[in-house]
DNA sequence: CAAAATTAATCAAACGATTGATTGAAATTG
DNA sequence: CAATTTCAATCAATCGTTTGATTAATTTTG
């Protein structure tokens, strides 16, 4: 029936997703796919078309299954501008961090930059974000909750600099956080939380630079 | 001669530095290096041992060609906290900016993370620079210039996070911005003492911020 | 309804191309 | 001449993809 259809599909992707993520896109192969999902490997040029047309099915149902959780934050009147910016620094984090294999790969190959109609893909979706963050910074800095001096650019580029650096490089991050940071225990737990909280502190220090006075949040 | 086989060999190593950072260790083929930079493909194997070999020598040559540079910064005595930092930065944004091909390929490495003898040494290369700002930081923290209850780990994460979010993620980076940013001038000219005026001015926010605020982890 | 025709799904096998690596001879060197 | 360097040719292995055949389900037909 078309319901095994859909299940087999994205019983392809989940495999490949995850086989992708590991070992990118050079290094994983078809074979190594296909007996990994248990199906034959013509199946996989069959449903996708090719080795690039499934790596950009993995991408499309990943980015779609996100796409619905994020929007609407900065549209909320009835928040002040620093509620909006820890509410969506909250959702990000939060989304993220457990999808860590994934957002490596879209890093790399943001970083790669050789197969344009992903990282156009992918440039579209991180965009997102991008002017949620920016939609706020402006809002705020019109209002008069920020600072009106801020770089808007170089702070958004910190949020998500921060973060991914953290998941990217886990080696460099475990050293500095003196604990394995791909242990799912201490992530949640530990990391997650002090991220959330070291971030708001940093946002509020940049954000009211020469008006310590007011500390009222 | 001696000095001819040095020259050879570094020459080999410039062309796979650049098709590597191009297009990654799996996408780069020994074929391809050995027929751009005008050599027998068997030079390769002949000179480096195989394509693994190569690539670590690449690395080490690189590496080395940093590490004399950053050197006792936080040694001087003569300078402040604050000085120490600046100059970290400054140095650190000097050195890696123009080297951006290569900094994206050291990322994509440490994310993949499937060839240890290699993200081994990155690790302990790119730990040079963490423990050097961590030494400044606990220095300063120790002195009284920064404040006492800041997170340290966070921030250095922060410094090398936020260049690093720039560089790798040049399509991002490049519409947050309004500009190419692989536009060397406007690299050179604009972005760099941008990044260094942003970066000062955040960590003077974070590591002076006032403490009456009850932000109690 | 039952037989025939069509379509979709799956498979083993093989395709040509490319991969990194190796060989042994030739050329160059000191 | 002996040692080192370079080369064309070739290796087995793997790559992504395609093929033609087979099965199972669906639709069409008489």
């Amino acid at each position: 029936m078309d319901k095994d259809k859909i299940d087999k599909k994205d019983h392809i992707l989940d495999v490949a997703e995850k086989i992708f993520s590991d070992l990118g896109f050079d290094g994983a192969s078809t074979r190594m796919i296909s007996s990994e999902a248990g199906v034959n490997m013509a199946m996989l040029n069959y449903y996708f078309g090719s080795k690039e047309g499934l790596f950009l099915a993995v991408f499309e149902r990943k980015i779609s299954s996100f796409q619905t959780l994020l929007q609407n934050i900065g549209n909320d009147d009835s928040k002040s501008s620093w509620d909006k910016l820890d509410t969506c620094i909250e959702n990000y984090v939060d989304r993220i961090i457990v999808n860590n294999c994934f957002q490596k790969l879209i890093h790399r190959e943001m970083s790669l930059n050789i197969r344009w109609g992903l990282t156009d893909k992918i440039t579209e979706f991180l965009m997102v974000n991008v002017n949620e963050i920016k939609k706020i910074f402006d809002e705020g800095i019109k209002n008069g909750s920020f600072n009106s001096d801020i770089d808007t650019a170089m702070i958004t580029a910190t949020i998500f600099g921060t973060k991914n650096y953290i998941i990217n490089t886990p080696n460099i991050s475990s050293l500095m956080f003196g604990h394995d940071i791909r242990d799912e225990k201490y992530l949640e737990e530990d990391l997650k939380p002090r991220f959330k909280n070291y971030m708001k502190r940093l946002l509020r220090a940049y954000l009211l630079v020469e008006q310590h006075d007011n500390t009222t949040v």
